[in-house]
RNA sequence: GCACUCGUAGCUCAAUUGAAUAGAGCAUCUGACUACGGAUCAGAAGGUUCGGGGUUUGAAUCCCUGCGAGUGCACCA
């Protein structure tokens, strides 16, 4: 039972002694910072059972809280809005008990099981920014679960398969001379990345040519001779012709290679991996097993479709003429075969990107008429683009922000900014180095982070390398401050056992809030579950970070005689801090013992 | 054209899902270490929440409408 419930609990009893109404219709928010309190009722509701203004209202139940509360100390009204301020010996009950327990901000094993998907690149280019904000979201949403006590599944399907990779196969058969990363030294993501630049490069030549000979442009894409060689590779893949799948095989594994570093480097992983080439087999079948049961239908042509107008929506191809399978073949396989695999899992959840929201609709409502019923328990985490300050990321016109690149700078950055600082001191070069890292990183996870996931989001470098202010090197800061105190704390061999700790008897107004933003951990945990939403969790963290800065200016420690009260502090402190590192921790982010 | 999403300080973002004088950071200006770390803290300034209607005791939030931006509507992925 948690304060909130217990005040909400008093405060229904006292509506219903008071008004004679039994009603849990009514709304307690945090009090705003301008006013005395820590719990605000708001009263306006109030007044079609009392019979009586906000103010007045406000009052009876604020009298008869004084009264009979185990919690009220003491009231005050504010127009219709109740303030209540808790009894000192409240905060300090409800700190100790938080100190004690030994897995803070973790929540007990619900028995729940849930997979969560992201990345899931095309394997014919390096990652960029996009698949940054989407990995760090997907990877962050899996630990809110697994705080909350899910089991969870991490997962991504790996687009490796389709036109795209022929295009860069196709490049490099015919200027390639054989090279490779060993040859070039170029890392393998980056190699076959730049045969697609190559390819497109050629292919707008080739197209122009024939342009001015007068052939329409989509006519001059097809005919176009290295779009023919590509598209021939696609169909000898299909066809297992063995030369291409050895060079498909080779492309690919540079590919996995390049992509394993960048993860490596982004602190990122998964638990196990989905592959297109392995599961568009199963989803061809579930089509035609549709078409036979007459979920789908097939037109003159021989392409199969299913029709959604009923559901507002309009007609999709499930399968070419040709035979051959789209996109959408492909997830349902994946799906139907990722809860062949973990049966028990309770719903599955897609991090992609929101221009993708009308597939989803359109995948989840396909695998529920083919008779799943898990697919109501299917969730597409939409998030929003990042865009630059010059506008929209464009492969084409090379606007592209690569992920490699970009985690370098970052790290550059920190390490530029910390010299400067002097912050090295006494550190050898590996555990500078690791602090470097922490830094960089942890600046442009906690950037990406914290604006909410539905949203599309500016990304600027100058703003993105900040260190002060609402970043991820303030919150770094504030542990290893944190930590400079417990260490000097250590030293002096000050102890924090629970008995000295409830003797206190009065607090100042930073414990407190300190002390009521510590308590709300675990619902602010819940919410970001709820919402998908790591932001939640950014701004928590964020918040935390900067009162407990403000109670540190405020408030001395070590020089305090009160002895119960030095450790009072000192044992919020390291509360403080152990919630700092595990809030960052979920979002990713390493924290320093000292920068 | 149709559908969906969005529009909040100069800039980047919040706002307990309908409550108080709409809050933070950056940038600008003014202050603060003889104590525990100044990557900090205190303060000032900055707003017709895109415009216009409506619902409500109460609207940035819900409804209608106008304007602006983004995304989607392929036998691409």
């Amino acid at each position: 039972m948690n304060l909130d419930s217990i005040l909400r609990t008093e405060i229904q009893q006292a509506i219903q002694a008071v008004f004679g109404a039994d009603t849990d219709q009514f709304q307690v928010q945090p009090t705003n910072a301008e006013f005395e309190g820590s719990h605000t009722l708001v009263c306006f509701p109030l007044t079609k059972i009392s019979k009586k203004n906000p103010e007045e209202t406000a009052k009876i139940v604020g009298e008869y809280l004084i009264a009979n509360s185990q919690l009220v100390a003491a009231y005050n009204v504010v127009k219709g809005f109740l303030n209540l301020s808790l009894k000192d010996s409240v905060w300090v009950e409800v700190f100790t008990s938080l100190f004690s327990q030994a897995n803070l901000g973790q929540l007990p094993k619900n028995g729940q099981e849930i997979m969560i998907e992201y990345s899931s690149p095309n394997t014919n280019k390096p990652l960029h920014l996009g698949h940054l904000r989407n990995n760090f979201l997907g990877w962050s949403v899996a630990e809110i679960y697994k705080a909350c006590g899910y089991k969870v599944h991490k997962v991504q399907i790996i687009n490796d398969r389709g036109i795209h990779i022929c295009k860069s196969m196709a490049a490099w058969k015919l200027y390639g001379n054989g090279e490779t990363p060993k040859s070039s030294g170029i890392k393998g993501d980056h190699l076959v990345g730049k045969y697609y630049v190559e390819f497109n490069k050629v292919l707008t030549e080739q197209v122009k040519e024939l342009e001015a000979k007068g052939i329409p442009k989509e006519e001059a894409e097809k005919q176009a001779p290295i779009m023919k060689v590509a598209i021939d590779m696609l169909r000898k893949w299909e066809y297992r012709d063995d030369e291409t799948l050895q060079l498909w095989k080779m492309m690919n594994s540079w590919v996995y290679e390049g992509f394993d570093t960048t993860y490596k480097k982004m602190g990122v992983d998964f638990d196990k991996l989905y592959y297109e080439s392995n599961t568009f087999l199963l989803g061809k079948e579930q089509v035609l097993t549709g078409l036979e049961n007459g979920v789908f239908f097939k037109k003159e042509d021989g392409s199969i479709w299913v029709d959604l107008t009923g559901d507002g929506l309009d007609q999709k191809v499930l399968l070419r003429s040709d035979g051959t399978s789209v996109y959408m073949t492909q997830d349902i396989g994946t799906a139907i075969l990722r809860f062949h695999d973990y049966p028990n899992i309770n719903g599955q959840v897609y991090t992609v990107g929101n221009e993708q929201e009308y597939h989803f609709k359109v995948l989840f409502l396909i695998l529920q008429k083919l008779g799943y019923d898990w697919a109501k328990r299917c969730y597409h985490l939409s998030y929003g683009m990042v865009d630059l300050p010059t506008g929209k990321m464009k492969s084409r016109e090379g606007t592209v922000v690569d992920a490699d690149d970009l985690i370098d700078e970052m790290v550059a950055e920190a390490r530029k900014q910390t010299l400067e600082l002097g912050k090295t001191e006494g550190m050898d070069d590996e555990e500078s180095g690791t602090l470097f890292n922490m830094i960089g990183l942890g600046a442009l996870k906690f950037f990406l982070l914290k604006v909410d996931p539905k949203k599309k989001m500016l990304f600027d470098p100058n703003e993105s390398i900040q260190l002060q202010g609402f970043t991820g090197p303030f919150i770094q800061y504030t542990h290893a401050r944190i930590k400079a105190i417990l260490r000097k704390a250590d030293s002096l061999a000050i102890k924090t056992d629970a008995e000295t700790l409830k003797s206190i008897t009065s607090l100042e107004t930073s414990e407190k809030a300190l002390v009521q933003l510590v308590s709300g951990f675990e619902s602010k945990l819940k919410e970001a579950a709820k919402d998908y939403s790591p932001a939640v969790i950014a701004n928590y963290v964020y918040e935390l970070a900067k009162t407990y800065n403000q109670f540190y200016q405020a408030i001395p420690i070590f020089t305090e005689n009160d002895n119960a009260k030095l450790q009072f502090r000192i044992a919020l402190s390291k509360t403080v801090a152990n919630l700092i590192k595990r809030s960052m921790k979920i979002l990713g982010i390493d924290v320093p013992e000292r920068m």
